[in-house]
DNA sequence: TGTACATCAGTGAACGCGCGTTCACTGATGTAC
DNA sequence: TGTACATCAGTGAACGCGCGTTCACTGATGTAC
């Protein structure tokens, strides 16, 4: 009978070779792509035989969703620190719109490798738990950037501020992942659509304010 | 030497298990995704053997490609004749964009797996140059619209009307694509987020409308 | 502090599963006379 | 119109490639006395 659990790492050269795995993973990902992202490939980035993978998870699946997890979680943490940041203490409404949008459209141009395919592997995969504790961390993180815009509620003439809100924030995380995370590249879309990214940048927050009926 | 290119079907019958093959793929990807999709599977689909399959197509990916083709083109086809048609004649541009908007959400909640296989398709695809003429294609279908709608750019009061129109109707497009036809599916997602769909069919036309700066 | 033993960590060649692809063959269709 | 022959259409079992996974083995680390 297999094993169902990753085990516990015993030694302290197990642990080490354990963070190895889930760097080299995350650089393989972000690197080749999910279907670039082979063990023995994986293996070899973390200094390690493919067979050392399967003493510490019990499929290649494990190791996957492991890294998933890890890097929403700490996608997560990061907003919250943000979020909570007195840097935002009397900013106006459209300030603090524009800077989240920033972050935002930032963080998905700088992971756009990593983001892509972990994408792909939550959206393929069977067990429908697991992507449901997925989509739940990336909704708590949307959840704590609407609160933190919703402090300006009175700024908002959309007749529902809170869903005006959720609704906003997720057209931006949507235009975010349609344009910088998912093919085609930005660069090679370029000859079509010159400057979408430049555009995102200044057009995506204006929609965000205009729909919300912020004053300018 | 393998053949490189598709053979022509000389006899009817070919040119009938051709056309059912193409329609056995299409319904196959859009009911088992891109993954379900193998060629037993169309083949038996289609009541044939898996190894007919290789007398019309050289190998899987132009018969991939070929279905790929056909679906974009009959959507841009489709698409020409919309906005042809005379009925928008003397509509303002609030309740032309609200039809254009819905209509652009239904085609991607009836063609949901479909559109979400060929996706993953095109995004996985190593070809450069069959990625292009999927993209231009898209393109075209795209810009056809915006055409239509800048018939009434007197009533935009954004700056810049051209680009604002184009901004505008990627989102859209990003949207649709984003909630209605990558997963999670909107059903997986009610627990979180109930009715985004509804959400979107109200709030996506105010969104567009207030950012293009139309009086309603 | 040393030593013997148990357990853990890691190796890498070999295995096996699934699916795309081939190929020797049968049957169907078209064509020349 | 009938017949012989060439070509096309289709079969389905077998093949093979790639990658996840295993397993017999070696080496390293910790532990009991």
């Amino acid at each position: 009978m297999p094993r169902k659990t990753t085990l516990p790492a015993h030694q302290a050269r197990s642990r080490e070779s354990l963070t190895r795995l889930v760097k080299a993973t995350i650089e393989v990902l972000d690197k080749d792509g999910i279907e670039g992202a082979t063990i023995p490939r994986i293996a070899a980035r973390a200094g390690l035989s493919p067979g050392a993978v399967y003493r510490r998870f019990p499929d290649k699946d494990a190791l996957m969703r492991e890294v998933c997890l890890r890097v929403f979680e700490s996608n997560y943490k990061h907003t919250k620190e943000l979020v909570a940041v007195d840097r935002w203490k009397d900013k106006p409404l459209p300030e603090v719109a524009r800077s989240v949008i920033a972050l935002t459209l930032k963080g998905h141009r700088q992971h756009r490798g990593l983001l892509r395919a972990l994408l792909f592997f939550i959206w393929q995969h069977p067990d429908a738990a697991f992507v449901r504790r997925c989509d739940e961390m990336e909704w708590k993180t949307f959840q704590d950037v609407a609160d933190l815009l919703l402090t300006r509620r009175s700024e908002i003439r959309h007749p529902h501020p809170e869903s005006a809100i959720r609704f906003a924030m997720l057209m931006v995380g949507i235009a975010a992942q349609g344009v910088l995370v998912l093919p085609p590249d930005p660069k090679d879309l370029s000859r079509l659509w010159p400057d979408v990214d430049a555009q995102l940048e200044r057009e995506l927050p204006r929609m965000f304010l205009r729909y919300l009926g912020v004053k300018e």
